[in-house]
DNA sequence: TAACAATAGATGTCTTGACAATTATTGTTA
DNA sequence: TAACAATAATTGTCAAGACATCTATTGTTA
């Protein structure tokens, strides 16, 4: 028994909740990455891909919204996609600033597979783990989100620094 | 009205409780390490010196099982703790392939500060949570953290390729 | 309309982390 | 015990992401 052990008693961040969340967020992202990585396509390009294919965001900006990235970083995962012709760049002529993002035909053809693949993957996480279970899970997520942005801003988007 | 937004109705992976699990995981990480930084410490410095601190790992590997992050960069990361002399390393006489991670003086002093932070922090994202929301909430993680051990084994150890 | 702020995107640079390989030591077994 | 596998830690190397900065364009206002 070390002198270190005797502080086990008290408040300890790993039996916190957001221990937890980020092991768990940790293990998802690794499967995640290891189904997509047969198919040479990494997490954050999926994300893109699946954004664009669905209308979610087909602009820099509105991408760096939604997925936890910095522009910076998806502007050269863009770069990466484009070189291997899954998507398009066109400058819109409203506003000459702005670059629309457009999946090409292989990319709206890949996009069905890599879904299907990672997402019958992680449901392996929620074996045992009932619909209500899974509702009420996610709830208490958007509502610490909420909380998050009450305080210091969007917390999805590009950091606040 | 594009031609991507005509799928919105089909199973979307941003609907997904993995989604949200990644965004509440990256949102907490990117407040822990806001709180951190004013302290010049990284958010894995900071997972090293509590599990240093508490007992709950006092070597490399064993702080590899615990925190999501390689071995390799583990010991980057002691290495500059070291620096800092925030904490030392010794080799074991009994076992001399092993490295024992002590806190220094300043390291013991330091945590106790950092945890208050951190905690007080994280905290914020809780209100409006009950106490048995919580214990629900992670109870369904720690289910969802088995689910994955049983078939690729632990996740949060080092890669499993 | 000229000047200045704001926005969209891209690029420079540095750190972090992943994966592979290496060294040193210990465990196992023929 | 000699040979070989296993383990602990470290280092090499490369890609990913963060932050700051830059260019081009648009919005705002004096």
């Amino acid at each position: 028994m070390t002198m270190q052990q005797e502080h086990s008693a008290e408040s300890r961040s790993q039996d916190h909740l957001a221990y937890w969340v980020g092991s768990l967020a940790s293990a998802i992202g690794k499967s995640v990455g290891e189904q997509l990585a047969p198919m040479g396509v990494t997490t954050c390009q999926w994300a893109i891909l699946e954004a664009a294919f669905f209308g979610n965001a087909n602009t820099l900006t509105a991408l760096a919204r939604i997925i936890p990235v910095d522009a910076a970083s998806i502007s050269r995962q863009l770069d990466k996609l484009q070189k291997c012709g899954l998507v398009r760049r066109r400058r819109l002529r409203s506003d000459r600033r702005t670059v629309r993002i457009e999946l090409t035909e292989a990319g709206r053809d890949l996009v069905p597979k890599l879904e299907t693949r990672v997402l019958a993957n992680i449901d392996r996480y929620l074996a045992g783990v009932s619909a209500e279970e899974q509702a009420a899970f996610t709830e208490v997520i958007k509502k610490m989100l909420k909380n998050a942005e009450s305080v210091v801003g969007p917390v999805t988007a590009t950091q606040a620094g």
